[in-house]
Formats: structure tokens, C-alpha cells, sequence
DNA sequence: ATATATTAAGACCTTTTTATCTTTTAATTG
DNA sequence: CAATTAAAAGATAAAAAGGTCTTAATATAT
């Protein structure tokens, strides 16, 4: 798999919330976890660290939930997901686990690793959340199955 | 990681092993551990995976060791490396985890996503291990540090 | 204020991946 | 053919990832 299993939950989470947050509703945790076929309790790890990182806000108490606002949502990239459940290795280190990709000195598929690497990290740059939430809102995608 | 760390020292291994083929030597484990820097047993348990898939041949006993006869390595692609160590998951399945990546049914990043995943898997299927011995060969690739 | 709904936090368990150790098998050399 | 060298196989162990459960904190509604 190119993300964890975490991260893809929690982009799917984050895609879902944010769907939700176009219509102004918030969504709890047993909804998300059911519309996007995640398993309940480490569902709601990931969306603490989202939540830390505030990637999504959540609120407590009866009527609570997550929502993402949508002003946050329009300059919320897939990277910031990424990086907050995954970190930054896939984007920045060597394809062969060398300590540094390091053009100076390159492991042997260096040169032909360099270009998708640099193509992943420029769709995680540009793709926004309310992107994803607006094919999700249009029905064109899909969070399960 | 886009590879499992197994993968990793799998290729490392198996363009080293290259690299002495091309100079007609055969090459042990523990020269093999050394110069890719990774640990001995558990390069051992790759190097049988390799030679299971007939990657590499191994030949026991004094004078024993790894080799890549020149005309395979011609023809062997990073690919079948891949896939005898990590499967073809990475090359064929959905980022986001879904069941199985459907363009009838995409998830939100499927668009953006199934170019990346096309330019890797044409780079595996593209690149030679004979290509990555080669570089090895003038000094212009590494596979420590 | 109290009861209730909901997320946060922390301890815990399970599975997979990474890594090691021991014994067996096979090839070479003398 | 005996001794030696090297890989194969299998059992075991440690670490990381994936996943669950219990208790605490907090917001809302009555
Ligand atoms: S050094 Fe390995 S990808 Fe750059
Ligand atoms: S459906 Fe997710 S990548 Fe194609």
C-alpha cells in the first residue's frame, strides 16, 4: 500500500466530514465509521490526531460531531493528511531505503524514483479536500466497497 | 515507504549480486549484508524468497555464494522483485484502500491517482536489473549510506 | 443543576513485519 | 569419503501497525 491503512481512513474521514460540512451538518463518529466501512474505535484514534492537527474540528456533546469549515476546507491539501498520520517519509526519502535520497549520492533507481516521487508529492500539493468533497457531493466517487 | 523494508534490501541485494555477475563473481551473504548494510538473517530469508522465484541462482558449498547469469539479468525487471517480495498490491490496487481499484466506481482520489500509479508501474516493468548493475558498475550509484 | 450525548485519552490486545538463532541440506576440496 | 563451506529451512523473538476497550472530559438540552 502506498498510505497506511490509518491514513486511508483518515483521508476517507476527512473526505466524508468534509462532504457533510459543505451541507453545514456535522457528522459523529458512528456515521463516518459506517459510510466509510472503517472499524469504529481506531476510527476515532485517527480523528483525534486529524483533530490535534487540526485538520477537522471536532465538537463535544449531544448534537457534536466533526465538521470542517468551509474556508479551511478549500486550502486543506491531501499532504497536510498525509504528513499528520504518515509523516513526510514517502514524500522525502530515498525509494530504497537509504538514511537520505541524496542526488550526490544516488541509489541505483534514483533517477527513475525521483520523477513519480516528485509527481506523488505535487498532486498531494495540489489536490484540495474541497475537491474531494465536491466529486463526493456530485456523486462521481466513491468511500467504500 | 513505498516498498517494504524487505523489498528494499531485496532489490539492494539482487543489483549488487548483479553488479559482481557482470565481473563473472559469485557473491556471498555476508559480503551481500555488508555492502548493502542491511542485517544478515534476515537477508538471508530475502535472498531465499529471491531465489525461490528464480531472481537469483544460489549455489551452496566453498566457493558458493549468489549469481545473476548475464542473459537474465537482460531481461529481469524491477517489477518481478516487487512482486515476489511485496505482491502487486501497490502496482494494482486502490489508494484509498477500497476493495479493488474500479474505474465504474472510483474513490475520491482514483483521477488523481491512477497516472502516479501508472508511471511507477511502467518504471518497474521498464527498468532492468542489468540498467541498475550497470550504474553500479561505473560508480555513478550507491547502495549504502 | 442534572442527565445525556459525544469526543479525548490511555491502557490493552492482536496481527504483521522485521529480525535472529539453530539445524539441515548440498556442493567443493583434499 | 571426510571435512569444510555455504545456502535452505524452520523455530523463535522483538518491534511496529492495526485494532479494541474502559474511563474521563466536555458540551447540550431539559
Ligand atoms: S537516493 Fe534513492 S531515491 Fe534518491
Ligand atoms: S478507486 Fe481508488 S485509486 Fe482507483
Amino acid at each position: 500500500m502506498i498510505f497506511s491503512k490509518a491514513c486511508e481512513y483518515g483521508i476517507r474521514a476527512t473526505v466524508l466530514i468534509a462532504q457533510h460540512s459543505l451541507n453545514g451538518e456535522r457528522v459523529g463518529l458512528k456515521v463516518i465509521a459506517k459510510e466509510i466501512a472503517s472499524p469504529e474505535a481506531f476510527t476515532a484514534k485517527i480523528l483525534q490526531t486529524l483533530s490535534r492537527n487540526k485538520i477537522v474540528s471536532s465538537i463535544k456533546g449531544p448534537r457534536g460531531g466533526f465538521e470542517i469549515p468551509i474556508v479551511n476546507m478549500e486550502n486543506l491539501r491531501l499532504y497536510q493528511i498525509v504528513k499528520a498520520i504518515d509523516g513526510e517519509e514517502l514524500m522525502e526519502e530515498c525509494g530504497l531505503g537509504l538514511k537520505a535520497c541524496n542526488p550526490e549520492k544516488p541509489c541505483p533507481i534514483h533517477h527513475q524514483f525521483k520523477d513519480i516521487r516528485t509527481n506523488l508529492v505535487k498532486m498531494l500539493r495540489e489536490t484540495t479536500v474541497h475537491d474531494l468533497a465536491i466529486g463526493m457531493k456530485d456523486g462521481a466517487t466513491f468511500l467504500k466497497v
